[in-house]
RNA sequence: GCCCCCGUAGCUCAGUGGAUAGAGCAGCCGCCUUCUAAGCGGUUGGUCGCUGGUUCGAUCCCAGCCGGGGGCACCA
């Protein structure tokens, strides 16, 4: 029996408490749901309904609890419910009832975790969208560990994920790296707008190889041909290290796009159609303040030119005429000033900010050096590239890092400390206990069990029904990481599984192997399932994150 | 000044209304002739920043305050 169905055996026992006059005429919720209890003693699974409903029905909740264990108590595969502290119903099911879950798990292998709760929704997923003017630095990797692993989660959770990078390839910061290619190629120093670092030095000699005769042209020839080359050169790196992260997009944007097919000009329009534009100082305005932003947004500048802000706008408008229900953007820490001016924007297209826009803010990552924080400066040549920090530690431990924490919460990343590789680290751990299952199954395998003799019933110890509603409570997680956009979950769900793991491996009546000269039992044949089905959940949820499960460590 | 995030064990952090607040690391005491000790058991350690409010019930929701971090361009 899975949650959801027990959920859904309490729900029943509601409604028959209800229709027999135990319970007065509530309102019966849609749907119940059972947790994993933290304290064993509280049985297998709990439920706090009767608390929930108590004042409705006006009973006091330990009376409304009992009405509903004593019609549960009848249900099949429920070996006892008690009614314990305020209210809260604690379940236990039969060794044959739960143990069938573990079967379940390995005939759904791949697919187990895989929900529906976002069925339907298509669902435009930005993340990273660093500018071409530098190879991809902490600050970004984070949000590239981290919006990958949202995007498995949402299209684990049944929604249709594109993933997508915005390269601002069309503004003035592109034009002063454009110029500082120039200069460095010349011989010249950085100019003071400038950019540093080895990268510098590398594309510059790259584009003048590429380019022969390039610095014998006028300076605006050569700026162009450093702008377009550069970019390009730029783009490759970022997009090459990236996927060697493990992290594909499938769409890389160029601003630029927006400019060259005239999507500006069409947002322009759309939004002055709706009459939320208006001309002062010489710039054409957008009347965001209308819709709650602190202050009107500048479109076209007195200049002529576009603004960042109106290229956004026409970059909104593409993708919603792309066909995607929603906008999930991931900006920076630094960026979350630009939340009212983006809400306003979608309602100024007539849309509503809270159905088609979603705004990801998350916080900086530190880096501590020594114990002292690390400035990161672009521009400076000061920075910790994803290279370093893959060389470092490690793409896995990396990635596991990086999105183990909630968005939230700002990182303190100290590279001595991840790049001792102790186990701090809690990936190991949650790696270990995957690379152990891989181990006990070759073991088995020696002693001729597979995986076909299945007796749920003998799965009778306390460490397996430990093991059982652990491995019981993945889809939910899945699910509720993805409707909280909360891939850190998954993590702390598995370092979780683990410790429950590693405690059911060292409790002898559980073992797969017989120990000593035993005979090869029928509880040895079933506990195999139980670690194939731990494999199973270690690495679907492993895979989530975008880190590997290895076979032996 | 305005806005966003954070403040939970020595450290790093989970925990978005319920039962004695959890994990890892660090510390201390144990456990390898039997499926990997990158593991397990035990133990030490917390006024959940402060003050009010809502609630049968608040670490969680609301208000104010105090700390820490980050943002507030006709830059991108």
């Amino acid at each position: 029996m899975t949650p959801d169905e027990l959920g859904q055996a309490v729900l029943d026992a509601v409604r028959a408490a209800v229709a027999d006059g135990a319970l007065s005429d509530v309102p019966v919720p849609a749907k119940v749901v059972v947790e994993r209890p933290k304290n064993r003693e509280h049985g297998d699974y709990a439920t706090n309904i009767a608390l929930q409903l108590a004042k409705a029905v006006g009973k006091p909740p330990r009376e409304v609890a009992a009405a509903i264990a004593e019609r549960l108590r009848v249900s099949d595969g429920i070996a006892k419910v008690d009614v314990a502290g305020p209210g809260f119903l604690n379940i236990t099911l039969t060794a044959d009832s739960l143990g069938g879950v573990a079967k379940a798990i390995v005939e759904a292998d791949e697919t187990y975790g895989v929900g529906t709760v976002l069925a339907g929704q298509n669902l435009n997923l930005e993340f990273v969208s660093a500018n071409p003017t530098g190879p991809v630095h902490i600050g970004a990797v984070r949000w590239a560990a981290v919006g990958d692993a949202l995007a498995r989660l949402l299209q684990a959770a049944g929604a249709t994920v594109t993933r997508e990078y915005y390269f601002n390839d069309a503004g003035s910061q592109i034009e002063r790296f454009a110029r500082t290619l120039r200069e460095v190629a010349n011989g010249r120093p950085v100019p003071e707008d400038g950019y540093s670092g080895e990268y510098i030095d590398e594309i510059a000699t790259n584009v003048v190889a590429a380019n022969p005769g390039l610095l014998e042209l006028p300076t605006d020839e050569q700026t162009a041909i450093f702008h377009r080359d550069g970019v390009e050169l730029m783009f490759a790196e970022i997009r090459s290290s990236l996927e060697g992260f493990g992290v594909h997009f499938d769409v890389y944007f160029n601003e630029r796009e927006l400019h060259d097919t005239h999507m500006l000009d069409a947002a322009l329009k759309r939004l002055t159609d709706q009459g939320n534009t208006y001309e002062a100082d010489g710039a054409t305005w957008l009347r965001t303040t209308t819709f709650g932003d602190d202050k009107d947004r500048v479109i076209v500048r007195g200049t002529g030119e576009w603004t960042y802000f109106a290229a956004d706008c026409a970059y909104y408008l593409n993708k919603r005429e792309r066909g995607f229900d929603k906008a999930v953007i991931m900006p920076g820490a630094d960026h979350h000033g630009y939340i009212g001016r983006l809400r306003a924007m979608v309602t100024c297209f007539g849309d509503n900010p809270d159905e088609t826009l979603e705004i990801l803010i998350g916080q900086l990552v530190n880096l501590l050096k020594d114990g002292e924080p690390l400035r990161m400066s672009k521009r400076a040549g000061n920075v910790v590239l994803l290279a370093d920090l893959v060389e470092a530690i490690g793409a896995d431990a990396a990635r596991y890092a990086l999105a183990r924490y909630s968005s939230d919460q700002t990182i303190d990343l100290d590279l001595d400390l991840w790049s001792r590789q102790t186990n701090d680290n809690p990936v190991y751990y949650v790696q270990y206990a995957h690379a152990r299952t891989r181990r006990i199954k070759a073991n088995a395998e020696t002693f001729g069990i597979g995986l076909d003799e299945f007796s749920a019933e003998l799965l009778d110890q306390p460490a397996d029904a430990a093991l059982l509603t652990a491995l019981s409570e993945f889809p939910r997680v899945v699910a509720t990481a993805a409707e909280f956009r909360a891939p850190h979950r998954v993590a702390h769900y598995l370092e979780s599984l683990a410790g429950v793991y590693h405690r059911w491996y060292d409790t002898k009546e559980c073992r797969v192997t017989p120990q000593g000269d035993d005979e090869v039992s029928a509880g040895n044949r079933t506990r195999a399932w139980l670690n194939e089905a731990t494999h199973v959940v270690l690495a679907n949820g492993l895979r989530l994150l975008g880190v590997s499960a290895p076979e032996r460590m």
